[in-house]
Order: structure tokens, then sequence, then C-alpha cells
DNA sequence: CGCAAGTTTGAGGTACCTCAATACTAGTGG
DNA sequence: CCACTAGTATTGAGGTACCTCAAACTTGCG
């Protein structure tokens, strides 16, 4: 399952990279030891479970390429996305001591990498890389930000307003790892993901995206979303970018 | 708007060290020093407002007594609590550089106390107290814990799963702190502020409690929840026992 | 007593859901 | 190259768990 490409492809370190550059200026040391981090990959199916809902926290992952999420299942089969997680994203926790709390899964093909000798290194004391841990906590402060905007829009907002807000969050979250242009980006979820998302059935998925789309607020072809109207879709949305 | 109470109330910071204790075995030394904390402390009533949306997270607060949550409210005044702050809990944050992302609101009159030194004495390097960096980290998963079952709820439950739900958690967590005895608790919240937290309206909070009652799984009398069926209404809830 | 805040009840509407059938698409094997 | 399948998207029809509006009742309080 784990294949060495040392070289070949450094767009994957890269993804996580530009990720991190946001929160702090990567010095060239910190971006190498990055890129090392991604050199040993493992790839996994769709569908695959990446981390245990009982994971004690010790084996975060990089999300290099395909897009994740967190959810949990109800008795009878109900399931509820948590929080998607996209490519650039760490999976699993900082925290000393913690437990994954909720399972995480592969929704396409992804490719990721072991986080575990990055946190080692952002938390040892007085190492080279105690800048790393400025990245962790904002990572954590980005992934509240987004648990936050899921109570929202589940609580709170129609369908309609749901699938507007949770598109631009989606664009602005790839925009900041360079997976998006002027409001396009790919999108590789089905229908239903995105039901157990926003807390809605497949059915009114489907007659609420097909409502957006009449209304030229956007397209979806292959997987390509484009956001036709953005400073309109964040008003019905009531969007705040995220921080 | 401060008052001194150093002798006559013990038990305010006795809730907060019974909460903390949970998380890490309290000597003498940290016993007092936070039980010195909680001597400064600050009365708000009801509906005011603790902390910024764009607060810098360097003001945390001890929540003594009293109910609080964290609320984002829509453009066109939707409000959605986010969070339940139950006495014994921390408002705001532990992370460095970390932003509040949402504010936080007094539901009934309220004491706290200023968190902040726990938080340096916490994460100063070599000092006495770094053993509550470990509560810092138990308290931070608590919370994440709290919103992931705000979202299922939301997201995927029925206003008579949510509610039992809530009232669980309620129960757990009161416990917790020695606030709960046998299932009965004190829940000083207006059906209004239930229905925000839940995603639901007055009216359907107000029917759906009537249900309950009716069903004799519990009742509400002078705001005390009596749950007389706790295991059926875990049962109805899938609720799990809070980590 | 009279007001304000909260709870309860009724009536009607609607934004969702479920079930079920049909169409499309891509991959698979013959 | 076509049949076959499995997964996904779409459409229709009918049901229901919610919502909104509005009024009445209850409680606490100055």
């Amino acid at each position: 399952m784990r294949i060495d490409i040392a070289r070949g492809r450094p767009e994957l370190a890269a993804v996580v990279a530009r990720g991190f550059a946001q929160f702090a200026q990567l010095n060239d040391d910190e971006s190498s030891f990055l890129a090392d981090q991604a050199t040993n990959f493992q790839r996994f199916a769709a569908r695959s479970e990446l981390i245990d809902e009982d994971a004690d926290g010790t084996s975060p992952l990089f999300l290099l390429s395909g897009w994740a999420c967190r959810a949990r299942t109800l008795a009878d089969g109900r399931r509820q996305i948590l929080d998607f997680i996209l490519p650039g994203d760490l999976i699993g926790y900082c925290r000393p001591g913690g437990r994954t709390l909720a399972a995480s899964f592969a929704l396409t093909a992804v490719t990721v990498a072991p986080a575990a000798r990055f946190y080692q290194a952002a938390f040892a004391e007085n190492g080279p890389f105690s800048h790393f841990a400025d990245v962790c906590h904002a990572v954590e402060r980005r992934q509240e930000m987004r648990l936050l905007n899921q109570i929202v829009r589940a609580g709170r907002q129609t369908a309609y307003e749901r699938l507007a807000h949770l598109l631009l969050e989606f664009r602005d979250r790839l925009e900041q790892v360079g997976l998006a242009n002027h409001n396009s980006f790919s999108m590789p979820l089905t229908q239903e993901v995105l039901a157990d998302g926003l807390g809605l059935s497949v059915v009114h998925v489907n007659r609420t995206l097909q409502q957006l789309r009449r209304e030229r607020l956007l397209t979806i072809n292959d997987g390509i979303v484009t956001l036709l109207e953005p400073t309109l879709l964040a008003q019905i949305a009531d969007f705040r970018p995220m921080i």
C-alpha cells in the first residue's frame, strides 16, 4: 500500500505547504521538512476508514489529494457528516492524549501522509520547528470554524441556503490551497454525500441544486462547480469568509 | 461590578475544581491556585454579552454559576446557539493567538472569574502548574464533543430525539460537577432558548416536551428536570456518554 | 392591579421526507 | 461491439414533521 515516490510528485507536498503558508511564513528548512513528510504517502480507496472513532490521536495524517470527512452514524443507519476534509487539511488531532471523537472516511480515492513526526517537531520544546505549533493552533481554529458553520447550516438554514453556504465554504478553502480559480473548483461528491453533510435527503439536494442552476447562480459539469453569482450566493447564505 | 468574597463562598471555586478533577488529579497547590482565581469574580445579568465575537481570546473566563452559551445570529435575526456553557466550564479559548469565532452570552444571571492567569500558569514552561495543560486539552476535547453532538442533533435527529439527547447531555455534564443527582437537575432555560439551541421553533419545543412528559419519560417542575426513564431516553436519542 | 415574559393551544401552511420508478453513466465480461 | 450491472441522477406523487401566525392562558413582579 505504501509507495515511494520521493521524486516525481512534489505538488502533493506543495498543497500542504500552501495551506500552511497562510498561517506562518515558512522558511526553507520548514518547507523541506514538510516535503519530506509527504514522500511517505499511502493511497486509500473511496469509502475506506482512515481513522477509527476510538483512535487515540497518535496517528494524524495529512490529506494530500482527494476528499475525506469525519462522520457519525446513528444506530438506525442515518449518517451525519461532521466535517469535510479537503486536500492540505490535517486528519486527526494535535492534542496530547486526545481521542479523535469521530471516525474519518475517504470520500474519494485519497493519498495521505503520516503527520505524527510533524506534530512531534511542532511541540518539541526548543526544537527548530516550534514555529509549526502556530500552524497547528491555526489549523485547529479553522476546524472549529467549520464545525460552527455546520451547526448553523443544519440548525437554522433552509436547504437552499445550506447548499449555497457549503459551496462557498468549499470555494474559500480550496482557493487557499490553490485548487480553485475564479469561483470554479472540482467537487468530487455524490449528491448522497452532500445530503449527509447537510442533513437533507438526496432527493431534496437534487431538487435544490436544480433550483440553484435554474436561477443561474451556479453550474455543475462533470463535478466542476462554477459559482456564477458568488456575491449573491454569499448574501443568500449569510456567508462569512473563512478566517 | 467586582465583589470581593474571598471567604464565604468556597463552593464557587469548588465547581471548577470538581470539573477539572475528572481530567487530572489536583494536588493542594493546584486546588488552592484555582480557589484563588475564583475570588476575583464578576456578576453579569442574563442576556449580557460576556465575550465579543471578534475577541482575541486573551480574556477567557471560568463560569462559576449560571448558564451561558455561544451563539451566532443570522442577518435576518434567526439565532443558533452553538454551545451551551454550564457551571465549571471555560468560556473563551486556550489557543495562543486564537479568536473566539463566536460571541458568548449569559443565558441567566451568571458569575464568572477571569481565567487568563490559569492559562498562563498552564502553558508556562517548567512552571509548577504545567499539569493544568492536560486539563486544558481535555476541556477542549470535551468542547469539540459538544459541537459534534450539536451537528448530529440538528442534522439528523427529529425534534423528539434532539430534546432527549440534549437533556441527557445536560445531565452528564452537570453530574460531573456535582450539580445533578439521580437524573434530576436544574435547567434554567426558557423554551425559546432550547429552540435556538436545537434548531426548532418555540411552539414545536413546547409540544415535544409535552409529548415527553405525557409518555412519562421525564418531568419538568419549576425548572427542575427529572429524567424518569434515562435508559429509554438514551436509546431514543442514540446517546453516547460524554467522554 | 397591570404589565412583561413565558407557556400553551389551535389552525393552516410548507419545506421537507419517503417510496418508487425511470434515466443516465461507467465499468465488466462475453 | 453489445449486454449486463451497479452506482448515481432525476422525476413524480403523496405524506408528515415541522413552521408561522395569532390568541389565550399563566406566572412573576413592580
